[in-house]
Formats: structure tokens, C-alpha cells, sequence
RNA sequence: CGGGGCGUGGCGCAGUCUGGCCAGCGCGCGUGCUUUGGGAGCACGAAGUCGCCGGUUCGAAUCCGGCCGCCCCGACCA
């Protein structure tokens, strides 16, 4: 066990075996964060002043849009780039149907329309005129409005109708990436905007089993993605009825824990039972010739995972992302002054790239990226912390004379700098990225962990979820017994008042008798109560 | 949609109550010099229809009327 990435105690002097020199912490400045408030001082204005810090997005002259910077898309990019081959090899194809739905599609399935009926952005023309005033007025009403995709059930049910007729046409398995708009009252960036970027999948099958079986497959993908890639500790849950997806028969959930102890929803999928093809008319004639109908799913991500991602590593330096979903692993800061040193360093600089590009880490190559611009040393460095980037590294002329770069890493603090032998750093890259991909995960769930309690009694509860003054941050995961189908009205005060809404029924929980929290009815199961996103 | 707040160079704000001084300050931006292995210093400079429309007045960022937009709190939500 050797390596600077292990230094013994943080923020002392780092030993390292194979290091040419000790490690360095610079202690000229006073200790101050780069991300003003603090998570501490204010939660919801830290999140945004992190956005801002990371280059990520900003809100865009649009109401309720965001405009995503590249450094934010470039993530997002990666988030597909991953799910998409996990879709690949879970047997699905990709796909596209159209943004504008009819009106009539979306009336197909009741409780569908009364879910999305309030937030739908509607196209009612198809062409703009010069107006009294000489402004454009819209003009050439259409027949039929065309209501801009909030999801997309309807159309693709429709379009599945037709593709349907036997048994052997089935499984039918697409995804599409897609931009969808729902009128929303409030937004936030990534959490919640009028247009947001996701994928929906929708599939088609012959028997309740396979469809029910598929809905859970796809959730264990996007729990599988959010903890191996995301470094986001996830619990899969079924949804309760009131949070259920418009027109699903069940609705399945992963939820996360942000840093301010709140549960976001970062993935869903839907068990549609035969709703959607009832008003889709989504119909095949089974092998004994008797006409069916079709059992479907739906599951989608979004870009509401960049948010989740945000809230779950960051600290008050900024963004921190874990190396298999960072655009960049390692950033390489170019230090001179002459312009022969100039020449020097970037040359070396180079090959250490392509040195970097030659070893693997998770599905590629090292991304190694040289930030050469012309901006002061300490200014460029934190603008890299800033956006998250898991290693940086600064190489000079006295690195060249000795062979070494100056390492420092995201999981550690900023002023903390390591000498590395060059050879050295190069081959044990990739268990570095890999060790601090591990650490982060494991931060993450030890977070949670220290926030999830089973509550028995609702003084409990409520003492559980109030914070005891102004400065801390109360609540967490409270699971409890909760009589699901009959618990909801004697539960409706209490977490209306304490803004805790029930997450989901965790799947894989062993049964356990007990009496509901909120009814004092019998409980065969707990349920996983916190304030969400 | 209800309650509250706010619109002044790219960003953050002061000035508005009590009309008149060249519309100012900080950050950022540009140029030059000095610096550069941890968020630089000095000097000079560019940049504003004071949200929009109308009214009052000799004179409006400031007063009056209307409109538009944004933010926060609630109801709705991935």
C-alpha cells in the first residue's frame, strides 16, 4: 500500500513512498470556500451559485428554460452515452416520434389526461402575421391543437397500434431521447425546467409477467447506472398510490438522498397494465387465434440526474464529479514563464496525454485535457475544482528537471498537493479514479445511512423532521409502518404540516408486522417517508 | 392564480422617500507595465434608451397611471 492517495491524516503533511518530494499543503491562505453561501448557510442558493461555479447551465431568456452550458451537457452526454449501451444490452432499440401530439391522443387514457391536462404547452396556429401594431400575431388557427409532448404514451401507443398484430410481433422494445415540456409553476435548474432532455422507453408485451418483469428490469438498470456511475446510492421503491404515474397500475421509483437530507426522485418506471393499450387500441392475436390485449411499460431518466448528481457529491468548493461520469479525469495546468519553457512544457505536457490516453479507466480511455489558456495559475486552478474535475495536475519546469507532476485530487482538499514520479502517476491512474469512484459511493451511502431511522411513534417522527433550531438540517429517511390503502387521510395533517410526503414501498424489505404509524392499523410492511424534491 | 419583493453598463448594487450636481460604486472586460508553482498589483480605457408606454413639470432613474418581466412564499410536479 503505497501512492500519495492515501495520506494518513487530512490536511497534514502527505508521505508517499514512491513520491520524489513530500506532499504539499499550502497554508499561506486562510482556509476559504469557493462556493458562497455555504451548503450549511443556505441550501437552495448554494445549489445555484454551484451551477454557476461549474459553468454548467443558466437560465435562459425563456421562462423556466435553462440554456446547458457545455460543461453541463458534456455530463449529460455521458449519462447517455452509458445508459444508451445499457439499453443496447438489455435489448432495446432507439427510436423517434413526434414532438406535437393531437389533442384527441392525449384524451385516450382518463387518468392520464387529468394528470397532465394542467401543465401541457399547447400549439394552436401555424403561422405569424403582422399584427395593428406591426408585431407578428399568430394566425391560421389549426383544425386540431397539437399539445407539445409532456411524455410521450399517447402517440407512441398510437403508433404501437398499428405495428401490433400478432403474438410474434411482440416484445416491442424502443427508447427515445427526447425533449419534453411541461408547464411547470416553479422551476429550478436540472431539477425541474418547462423543457427538460430525457429518455422514455416504451415497451409492449404479451402477458402481464413479462410487462411487470420488464418494468423491474429497467429499474434495476437505472439503479445499477446511478450507483456504479453516478456514485449515487439509490433505493428502489414502488410508488404509493397518489404518487403514481398518470394511467400506470404501478409506478417504481429509485430514490436518492441529497446532501440536505431531502429524497429526490431520479428515475421511474411504469407498469402501464393494459391502460394504454385499452385507449390505444393496442391489440395481437394471441397463438390461439383469440384477440389480446397488450400489456405495456414506460421508464425514463432525465436531465434532473445532473441536479441529483450535483447534490449528492458537491461540497463548498463546487462541483465534485466521480471519474466515470466526469467529461475530463484529469486536467493537466501547464506552468512557465519564458517561452522556451513554454515550448518545453506543452511538449511534455502532450505526451503525457497520450501517455494518459494509452491507459484504460471503465469503458475508454483516460480523458486527459491540457488547460493552456492564458489565465493566472491560481485563478485557472480553482476554475478545475470549481467544475469538478477529479485530478488536477500542474506541471513546470522543476517537474520536467525532477520527472514529477504536482497531483492534487477532487476527494481531498483543494490546497492539498502531492509530488508524483511521472511513470508513477501514468500506471496507477486508472486505481486512482477507480479507488476515488469507490470512496465516493461509499461517502454517499454513509451519508444516507446516518440518516435513515425506523420510526415507531409519531413524536418520533415529527421530532425527527423538526429541526431543533435555525442552523441544522433535519430529516432524512424515516421508514415506518404505514397502512397504505387506508392510512392516507389520518397521515394527511401530520406530513402536510411537516412537508414529508411518503417516497415509495422499498421492494426487497422482508415483511414485518407492525401498526401504521398514522391510523393505528395493522402494517405488513414499512414505507419510506422523507421531504422530497 | 393568491401574498411579498425587485427591474439602473456583462454581473452585483447605491441613488428614488425629499425631482435639478457629469448617473455612481464594486466585480468583470480591454490595453500596458510589474508579477506568475495557489483566487495578483498599479495605470489608463471601453461599456448605461435607468424594464416599456404614456402623463405631470422649465426639468423625471426619482412623482402619477397603465403594461411587461424576474425572484421568493403557497397550490401542481421527473
Amino acid at each position: 500500500m503505497h501512492g500519495p492517495l492515501r495520506p494518513p491524516c487530512p490536511g497534514r503533511r502527505a508521505l508517499t513512498a514512491t513520491a520524489v518530494g513530500d506532499a504539499k499543503v499550502n497554508e499561506a491562505r486562510p482556509t476559504e470556500n469557493a462556493i458562497r453561501p455555504t451548503r450549511r448557510e443556505n441550501y437552495a442558493e448554494w445549489y445555484q451559485q454551484v451551477i454557476r461555479a461549474a459553468d454548467l447551465a443558466e437560465v435562459s431568456p425563456v421562462r423556466g428554460c435553462m440554456v446547458i452550458k457545455p460543461w453541463g451537457y458534456a455530463i449529460w452526454e455521458n449519462m447517455q452515452r452509458v445508459l444508451d449501451g445499457m439499453f443496447k444490452a438489455t435489448g432495446h432499440q432507439n427510436a423517434y416520434f413526434p414532438l406535437f401530439i393531437p389533442l384527441s391522443y392525449l384524451e385516450r387514457e382518463a387518468a392520464h389526461v387529468e394528470g397532465f391536462a394542467k401543465e401541457c404547452a399547447v400549439v394552436t396556429h401555424h403561422r405569424l402575421e403582422p399584427g395593428p401594431d406591426g408585431r407578428l400575431v399568430p394566425a391560421a388557427p389549426l383544425e386540431e391543437p397539437l399539445v407539445v409532448r409532456p411524455t410521450s404514451e399517447t402517440i407512441i401507443g398510437e403508433t404501437y397500434s398499428r405495428w401490433v398484430q400478432s403474438y410474434r410481433d411482440l416484445p416491442i422494445l424502443i427508447n427515445q431521447w427526447a425533449n419534453v415540456v411541461r408547464w411547470e409553476m416553479r422551476t429550478r435548474l436540472f431539477l425541474r425546467t418547462t423543457e427538460f432532455l430525457w429518455q422514455e422507453g416504451h415497451t409492449v408485451h404479451a402477458t402481464r409477467e413479462e410487462a411487470v418483469a420488464e418494468t423491474l428490469r429497467m429499474l434495476d438498470v437505472y439503479a445499477t447506472f446511478a450507483e456504479q456511475f453516478l456514485a449515487m446510492p439509490v433505493i428502489q421503491g414502488e410508488k404509493t398510490p397518489e404518487e403514481r404515474f398518470p394511467g400506470a397500475v404501478d409506478t417504481y421509483a429509485i430514490e436518492a438522498m441529497m446532501q440536505d437530507h431531502k429524497a429526490l426522485q431520479a428515475g421511474t418506471s411504469h407498469f402501464l397494465g393494459q391502460n394504454f393499450a385499452r385507449g390505444c387500441n393496442i391489440k395481437f392475436l394471441d397463438a390461439n387465434g383469440r384477440e389480446t390485449l397488450a400489456w405495456t411499460t414506460s421508464w425514463g431518466v432525465s436531465t434532473r440526474l445532473v441536479g441529483a448528481l450535483l447534490m449528492t457529491h458537491s461540497d463548498d468548493d463546487g462541483l465534485v464529479l466521480p471519474p466515470r461520469i466526469a467529461p475530463v479525469q484529469v486536467v493537466i495546468l501547464p506552468i512557465f514563464r519564458t517561452d522556451a519553457e513554454r515550448a518545453e512544457v506543452l511538449a511534455s505536457c502532450r505526451a503525457l496525454v497520450a501517455a494518459l490516453a494509452e491507459q484504460r479507466f471503465g469503458d475508454g480511455p483516460i480523458q486527459a485535457e491540457i488547460d493552456a489558456r492564458d489565465v493566472r495559475g491560481g485563478e485557472k486552478l480553482w476554475q478545475h475544482v470549481k467544475r469538478g474535475v477529479p485530478i488536477r495536475l500542474e506541471i513546470g519546469p522543476r517537474d520536467l528537471a525532477a520527472g514529477t507532476v504536482a497531483m492534487g485530487r477532487r476527494d481531498r482538499p483543494v490546497r492539498e498537493k502531492v509530488a508524483v514520479a511521472r511513470d508513477e502517476f501514468v500506471a496507477h491512474v486508472p486505481e486512482w479514479l477507480a479507488e476515488m469512484q469507490a470512496g465516493l459511493l461509499a461517502r454517499a451511502r454513509t451519508f444516507r445511512e446516518e440518516r435513515t431511522r425506523r420510526i415507531d411513534r409519531l413524536e418520533d417522527f415529527e421530532a425527527f423532521f423538526t429541526a431543533a433550531d435555525e442552523r441544522e438540517i433535519s430529516g432524512g429517511f424515516a421508514l415506518c409502518h404505514y397502512a397504505v390503502e387506508h392510512g392516507a387521510a389520518a397521515a394527511d395533517a401530520v406530513l402536510k404540516r411537516l412537508k414529508v410526503t411518503a417516497r415509495c414501498l422499498p421492494l426487497g424489505a422482508e415483511p414485518e408486522a407492525g401498526t401504521c404509524l398514522f391510523s393505528g392499523r395493522p402494517s405488513a410492511r414499512r414505507v419510506l417517508f422523507a421531504r422530497a424534491y
